[in-house]
RNA sequence: GCUACUGUGGCUCAGUCGGUAGAGCAGCUGAUUCGUAAUCAGCAGGUCGCCGGUUCAAGUCCGGCCAGUAGCUCCA
């Protein structure tokens, strides 16, 4: 919790002491447990300086910003920790993230992760020794000559780069100084969690021309439970990680034949399936219609489009009788061929031409990742074709839309919009009114979102929707994109109410993205526990001896009759047995029947996550289960 | 693509110091007819990712390649 201090009492303290600072005033009764201070809205160390009229935050470790200072601590930590075991080793940039630190390192000879439990040690020692952190400042000459001294290349080219004439400060604990802005913990002996994770490789500035480093990743928490609850929560994301129970319930699978090239098993058809039905569903509702187009077009097709020059290192080229021709990367050429097959009225538009389009790209092999990064994907796209007037509605009914769907599934999401980079193409006033479209149609919407200034494609401003995975790793899944230049391009165009060909505004936008990846989070989400109305297996049917087995399936064929995907497993079993399967395969209802259901004509209905909920008539639950995918609720 | 790590029956994994492979589950066969998360017994299944090297001898050591994982970079 923070105090703030009325700058009354301040003035007062401030006129009796000398050498007045932030520790002192807090000392004075105010917090113990204060990590740093914001002193007038800026984060500083306790030792910072007051001066009357000053206004004083308590930072505890309760706040991200206090619990990052700890972080950061510990990374200055590491540092020393690994000047002490390998001299000869040289540093760069040690910064907080989202859930720990890391630091960017360059060794003589390489270090393995068996080395953390080392290097854990010695940083345990320099927190048991308590050591102060203190702050100083040097002007950049002699910034620059000490970091020359202890031969720290890295650090003597970030100082190169901070802005002249302002002092540069370092911070000091024991023998080991680093170039840092801080603030810092008062001294190292605060730290009380941390753990050191991981070591990956990163290029210096993150320029992939640059030297490759060695990134250190650790933790910290304030307390060793609430770390101890961070490592669990990564085994339980482990758990439901889409490529470990894609394997077990048989939904996909990669093959060495395909690298990035996923097979979609039949459980996992029948969830596509059943979500491309819901895509069409709602997309005949908003007026979209539905074209195909080939997987494969001529080189001229994207010489025109612009891909053939901007994108042809992800693209899949072949010759056919001695013509170039590519595999579709996209799905936006084809879409407008379709658009220029027959001229348009202004009467026509706007025209909404879905496409569940499969596409190909190269994309480098370190990045694929199961369902989330491939390199064959299905993109659930749909181009617009508009009037500039129309785009603000046009782009709320896309809105509305993308949340409607991720709202179906529960989905954390954020939004971001970019705008025009450098380089781009279109007239600033194209570029402003798109923008201002864009924006508004979200601000009119009530939505908060994050602006990536210059962030665009260089065609156009567009809006990404952001979904979180099971660790909290974000995935870009819909997207909205204005378009300037494919119209251009292909001299696209309309009749107005003028009597005058003018070109059509043109958006790209997806919902589920990628309906690939969107299934591998939506695997993570439900850890593989699918709604009904997704689930491949709907109801299970477990008679209990070969008695029953007739009932069974008379009543599998009834429940098939009336939609429902139903088996019955008359393997020669104990009930046990099958009801163990049937939960590991998360089937969401198991129905129990031995000699009294199939008297009664009931069934006992055992519920995935609630057990057995007893008996009912085979017609009742039937009518639940329908009415369980007609409304697409989860449970 | 880069850095680090990993690769053993369909799956999950063991395999010590280099001495030519082992378990459980799944599968098959038989017995068992059973009431809400594993019935019993038997059988079968592997050129240890691939190629090459060192060695009397390689799953094990070395090199290259392929594939996967974490991260970096990229993501029209």
């Amino acid at each position: 919790m923070n105090v703030v201090l009325k700058n009354g009492d301040l003035m007062e303290l401030a006129e009796n002491a000398t050498a007045f600072n932030a520790a002192t005033a807090i000392s004075e009764g105010l917090a113990r447990n204060a990590v740093c201070a914001k002193v007038n809205g800026q984060l500083v160390d306790l030792s910072h300086e007051l001066k009357g009229g000053d206004t004083l935050e308590i930072v505890t470790l309760k706040d991200k910003e206090g619990l990052n200072v700890y972080r950061h601590t510990c990374a200055h930590v590491l540092a020393q920790a690994l000047k002490t075991i390998y001299p000869t080793c040289k540093l760069s940039i040690g910064p907080v993230i989202d859930n720990g630190f890391y630091y960017d390192v360059d060794f003589v000879t390489p270090i393995a992760q068996a080395d953390l439990a080392k290097i854990e040690a010695e940083m345990r020692k320099i927190i048991k020794s308590n050591l102060p952190i203190e702050r100083f400042t040097l002007p950049r000459k002699e910034a620059l000559a000490l970091m020359k001294g202890y031969k720290e290349d890295y650090k003597v080219e970030l100082i190169k780069d901070l802005p002249e004439g302002e002092e540069i400060s370092f911070y000091k604990q024991g023998n080991f100084t680093d170039l840092c802005r801080g603030p810092h913990l008062p001294s190292t002996g605060k730290i009380k969690a941390f753990s050191l994770t991981s070591i990956a490789g990163a290029y210096w500035r993150g320029d992939e021309h640059n030297k490759m480093l060695t990134r250190i990743y650790g933790t910290a928490f304030a307390k060793k439970d609430e770390m101890e609850a961070y490592f669990t929560m990564l085994e339980e994301a482990k758990k439901r990680d889409h490529t470990k129970v894609g394997k077990e319930l048989k939904l996909f699978a990669i093959m060495n034949e395909g690298k990035g090239l996923p097979f979609f098993l039949p459980n996992g058809m029948v969830l596509k399936n059943a979500l491309i039905e819901y895509w069409r569903q709602i997309h005949t509702r908003e007026g979209y219609v539905e074209v195909q187009t080939p997987i494969m077009l001529n080189r001229t097709l994207w010489e025109t489009s612009g891909h053939w020059f901007h994108y042809r290192d992800n693209m899949y080229t072949t010759k056919v009788d001695e013509e170039d021709f590519a595999i579709k990367p996209m799905n936006c050429p084809g879409g407008i061929l379709v658009y220029k097959n027959e001229p348009h009225s202004y009467k026509d538009l706007p025209i909404r031409m879905g496409e569940l389009g499969m596409v190909h790209r190269h994309e480098k092999s370190g990045q694929l990742h199961g369902l989330f990064r491939v390199r064959c994907f299905t993109q659930d796209d749909a181009h617009i074709f508009m009037t500039r007037e129309q785009i603000k509605d046009e782009i709320k009914g896309i809105v509305r839309l993308i949340n409607e769907v991720y709202t179906l599934f529960g989905f954390k999401y954020h939004v971001e919009l970019s705008t025009r980079p450098e380089n781009s193409m279109g007239s600033d006033e194209d570029w402003n009114s798109a923008t201002e479209a864009l924006q508004s149609a979200l601000d009119d919407m009530g939505f908060t979102y994050v602006v990536n200034e210059g962030d665009g494609a260089f065609y156009g401003p567009k809006i990404d929707f952001h979904l979180e995975d099971s660790i909290g790793r974000t995935w870009q899944c819909g997207t909205i994109q204005l378009d300037f230049q494919l119209p251009q391009r292909f001299e696209l165009e309309y009749v107005g109410e003028d009597g005058q060909k003018h070109p059509p505004i043109m958006v790209h936008r997806v919902v589920f993205g990628s309906i690939e990846r969107f299934i591998g989070i939506l695997i993570e989400h439900f850890a593989g526990k699918f709604p009904v109305w997704l689930a491949p297996t709907q109801v299970k049917i477990l008679p209990i001896t070969d008695k029953q087995e007739g009932y069974a399936k008379e009543l599998c064929a009834k429940m098939k009759e009336a939609g429902i995907r139903v088996c019955v497993d008359d393997r020669n079993e104990k009930i046990g047995y099958k009801i163990r399967e049937a939960q590991m395969e998360k089937v969401p209802y198991m129905l129990v029947v031995g000699a009294n259901e199939a008297e009664a004509g009931q069934v006992s209905v055992r519920r995935r996550d609630k057990g057995d909920t007893g008996a009912v008539s085979a017609d009742e639950f039937i009518a639940t289960v329908k009415k369980d995918i007609e409304d697409k609720i989860a449970f």
